[in-house]
DNA sequence: CTTGTCACCGAAAGCGCTTTCGGAATAGCT
DNA sequence: AGCTATTCCGAAAGCGCTTTCGGTGACAAG
């Protein structure tokens, strides 16, 4: 095993002094040429490392960034962390920082967990994923002009940076595509609203239904927790009134997959008596009975960009200039269908739904 | 936002010297009780918290642990990720300590991106998952000496500290049920053997049917990737043989998802005309079509686990006394059940399946 | 009253880098 | 040749802690 070379070392080696060297390793203007590439051919052939905890003391600068991982209580409660934390790493390993992980105990202690990671010095930035619609930690990392990112957005988000798929968008499609379908009776299944991303999902109910000239009923929301429990519970409920939706837009596809189950167990085929739409794109959807159809979000590259824009915001750009909203895109599978009612109708829907998609 | 305070200001308000401080805080036995008390008061009054890259360059301890994750080119390679980083963190948290999450490039980068990081001085152990039959980066950090742990063994596990399941007993289990039920002609679906646990699972396999004094037939056993679609590919080629199989042991539970959409697209009815065994217990198997039956994994501590005795290891203990073996249990879904075959020997041994349980 | 013994705190030297500043050598000009 | 302007490197002061080593005062023992 290598033994740990020092710039002591590495100086004495070259003849030079450590300050030299050091300049000499950091491209300093004022290292002549020459100087410049012996030190640096030498400290190749050494093997030579800078101390990672020295350099960032003496200049003051982390060299890490945070990622604040949601509340896992609720099992998957983010399906993409694995791969999120792959695109962090991905744009963090450029420049050798480090990402460090990072979960508050309780939603209550969240805020003083933030207060003493910006203020310990231990991370460069921090990352957030599902924010609330008024989430203290953005408040906080705003006022100490902390360089952050969110995952997302919360009620206010015009002054700081973030990156989210437009799913109040993504909503609205949905129910279009519904109501192309034959649907007017649709029923939603939601989350807690203090959640922005469910906020916002609700809120593409609700105007897609206006712009279709549909009445909102609200005993047709239903917000329950983010599970697939939650799911079939509020799904369960919604079909068991009397006269039920005959389609069902759910908040996440986990929801959705356990509104799937809520209607199977009631002799409904999902597809044919039933439309349920979920929202995420799970890879698992493709396999759940039937197929599920959903609103899939561009996940491809989000970690990537999201620690992209994170490191630029710390190298001093202004964070308002790093936003960024995807689109979800219609995925069809199988859960969906024409409603029940009209038939005619129908199919003259279904061809232009398949002229939209071509 | 509280100014950082530094240890040479609360020495001044305590009209004390920095060392006297400093060896306060981390109770020396040469402090007085009363000053000892003082100063930490003082300190709590003023927000202090020492500098972490200062303190980690006076003691050259990294206070943190790294996470390689698996590469994630399948998607949900590593179902657990999530999961396993609470538990590690949690574990890490008590003392303070940072939890960094690195990825590899490449497969073959792998070993020098773990050179870099043990002589880099970054971390103070490592925690590697998903290892190899002969793995690279195990070699290496024993040789280093390095403090580690892994999820999982490779061949040669004695003298390093690891937590795995035994997933060969989890097989020979599974072989054992599936024999109960009345099959003797039982396929795998298989991974890469390089790496451990597809190996093990496969050697649970093949133990399972010696034991039950059935004949091992090689082309029933088919390796393939790990994901939805190997498992697919895989079933899709069993069950179009001459004489197929009437039964599917899948090494993960994301192969079985696809196995059972293989037998659905073959008109089979698994847990009926043809059953289907997974391996992880992933939640998700609940909504599969029918829902998956499965060896489940205890998964709940796994990254307390880890995390607590890796600490452990760094702080002297003997790798050897680290070492923790857990079972799988069977989780009967529907997408088991008695062959197709003879039917009142079914009867009997499904009785006896539910004294087992019970 | 002296001496030895603790208990307790201060002084100082690091840990391994970065960065400012100044100064010697060289170059550029008249 | 004389002077200023560059070019390039060394000296030294940190960064904010930890930790060893002495040394002072108090106290008990002689």
């Amino acid at each position: 095993m290598s033994k740990r070379v020092s710039l002591k070392q590495l100086a004495a080696h070259l003849g030079l002094t450590e300050s030299t060297v050091s300049r000499a390793l950091n491209n300093y203007p004022d290292i002549s040429p020459k100087t410049r590439e012996r030190v640096q051919e030498e400290a190749l052939r050494l093997g030579y490392n800078a101390n990672p905890m020295a350099r960032r003391l003496a200049t003051g600068i982390a060299e890490a960034v945070a990622y604040i991982m949601p509340e896992s209580n609720s099992s998957i409660s983010e399906p993409f962390v694995a791969q999120l934390l792959t695109g962090l790493g991905e744009s963090l390993g450029h420049r050798g920082w480090d990402l460090l992980v990072t979960q508050s105990v309780s939603a209550e202690e969240e805020p003083e967990m933030i207060r003493k990671l910006v203020t310990s010095g231990r991370v460069s930035g921090v990352v957030l994923s599902r924010p609330q619609k008024n989430d203290a930690r953005i408040k906080l990392l705003k006022e100490a002009k902390f360089p952050f990112i969110v995952h997302g957005r919360s009620a206010e988000s015009a002054d700081y940076a973030w990156y989210d798929v437009d799913s109040k968008a993504a909503f609205i499609d949905a129910v279009d595509h519904l109501v192309a379908l034959g649907h007017s009776r649709i029923g939603f299944i939601g989350a807690a609203t203090y959640y922005t991303f469910a906020q916002m999902r609700l809120d593409g109910y609700r105007e897609g239904l206006v712009a279709n000239g549909l009445q909102t009923d609200e005993e047709l929301v239903q917000i329950t927790d983010l599970s697939d429990d939650g799911g079939e519970r509020a799904a369960g409920y919604l079909l068991d009134m009397d006269k039920p939706p005959t389609a069902l837009l759910c908040t996440t596809d986990l929801q959705a997959i356990g509104a799937l189950a809520a209607a199977r167990a009631r002799g409904l085929a999902p597809g044919a008596d039933v439309s349920v739409i979920g929202y995420d794109g799970l890879r698992l959807g493709r396999h759940t009975n039937p197929p599920l159809t959903t609103m899939a979000q561009p996940q491809a590259h989000s970690g990537r960009q999201l620690g992209d824009m994170l490191l630029a915001i710390i190298d001093g750009g202004d964070p308002k200039n790093f936003q960024e909203l995807r689109r979800a895109e219609l995925l069809r599978r199988q859960s969906d269908g024409p409603a029940k009612s009209g038939s005619k109708k129908n199919d003259e829907v279904l061809m232009t739904m398949e002229d939209k998609s071509s």
